[in-house]
DNA sequence: GGCAGTCAAGTACGC
DNA sequence: GCGTACTTGACTGCC
């Protein structure tokens, strides 16, 4: 098993992404902000290896307004050498690579024009990792999307429109169930129509659960992978005390951890660790995950 | 230098 | 109809 956070170390010695407003964009300043993010890119990840941590996602501002109009500047041409050698550690070490695309990237909206700025979004993310040179079990993990009135629909919408992408971004992409919409039962039937795997995210089932608990649901999740794939993929949190049901916690909590890996012994999957603290919880999560001899 | 308001993007939900 | 959560920080302008 790898495991990883994602983004940005919490604690680490340097900040995470760096941005700007729209209203300040030059190509002078989208070139810094690129080189700065592939710096710290590079460092979280020499970090991350020296602390057993393999899997980790990358910040979808690695390159700000990637998708956007404004933004025409030849990044992966002036950053193609840095983003190989990064690329070229990561597989030399055996780690593994997602990106989340955020909450405006819906392939099944309605509305035409966010479809396709969606479909501009993912091929720029798409893009990274092929500068990279990652083969296709680095991921893209998106939600499905919207109900917009009608689930049955908009899961159609969602078959329709999968098939409309390029052969580049279908092989990354990946759907995880989420706390609200659309359950892990939605989202394997939209993999029964497309072939495209489930990300199993076992916080947003437990919220949002179509049916079955998480030991009778884990043999399907794992079985929409291909072997191409490459080792299913999984994100795990917890709920936080005393907040809103759906928050995240804020640090991990380490009796929730033992009993899921309990339930899930003798899987093999990879795992992120969707918590506030990113990095500090990772590494108590490690020391855990030794106790158990699952990495 | 410090602070508070604001930031590309969509959807759903509660008031 | 409006504000807010999602997730969260970092930028920006004003003092």
């Amino acid at each position: 098993m790898k495991l990883g956070y994602p983004c940005l170390g919490s604690a680490l010695p340097w900040q995470g992404s760096k941005t700007f407003r729209l209203a300040s964009y030059s190509p002078e300043r989208v070139h810094e902000a690129i080189q700065y993010n592939i710096t710290v890119l590079e460092k979280t990840l020499e970090w991350n290896l020296a602390h057993g941590l393999l899997f980790f996602r990358v910040s979808s501002d690695l390159v700000p307004f990637a998708s956007h109009p404004v933004n025409q500047y030849p990044w992966a041409d002036v950053f193609g050498g840095q983003l190989r050698r990064i690329g070229q550690f990561v597989r030399g070490h055996n780690m593994r690579l997602s990106m989340h695309p955020d909450q405006f990237v819906l392939i099944n909206s309605p509305t035409e024009d966010i479809f396709h700025r969606s479909v501009a979004e993912l091929e720029y993310q798409s893009r990274v990792l092929d500068v990279m040179g990652m083969d296709r079990s680095h991921k893209l993990q998106i939600h499905v999307g919207g109900v917009y009135g009608d689930k049955e629909a908009s899961i159609q919408r969602f078959i329709q429109r999968y098939a409309l992408l390029s052969e580049g971004v279908r092989a990354r992409l990946v759907i995880e169930n989420d706390d609200r919409l659309y359950t892990f039962a939605d989202c394997q039937r939209i993999h029964d129509a497309t072939g495209v795997p489930v990300l199993f995210d076992c916080f947003h089932h437990a919220l949002n659960n179509g049916g079955p608990n998480l030991r009778e649901t884990f043999p399907q999740f794992l079985s929409t992978w291909s072997q191409a794939d490459g080792t299913p993929m999984m994100d795990y949190s917890s709920q936080e005390c005393g907040k809103r049901v759906g928050t995240h916690c804020t640090s991990l909590d380490p009796e929730d951890f033992r009993r899921f890996l309990d339930e899930v012994e003798g899987y093999d999957f990879d795992l992120m660790l969707e918590i506030k603290d990113k990095e500090l919880s990772a590494r108590q999560a490690f020391a855990i995950l030794r106790e158990h001899h699952r990495l």
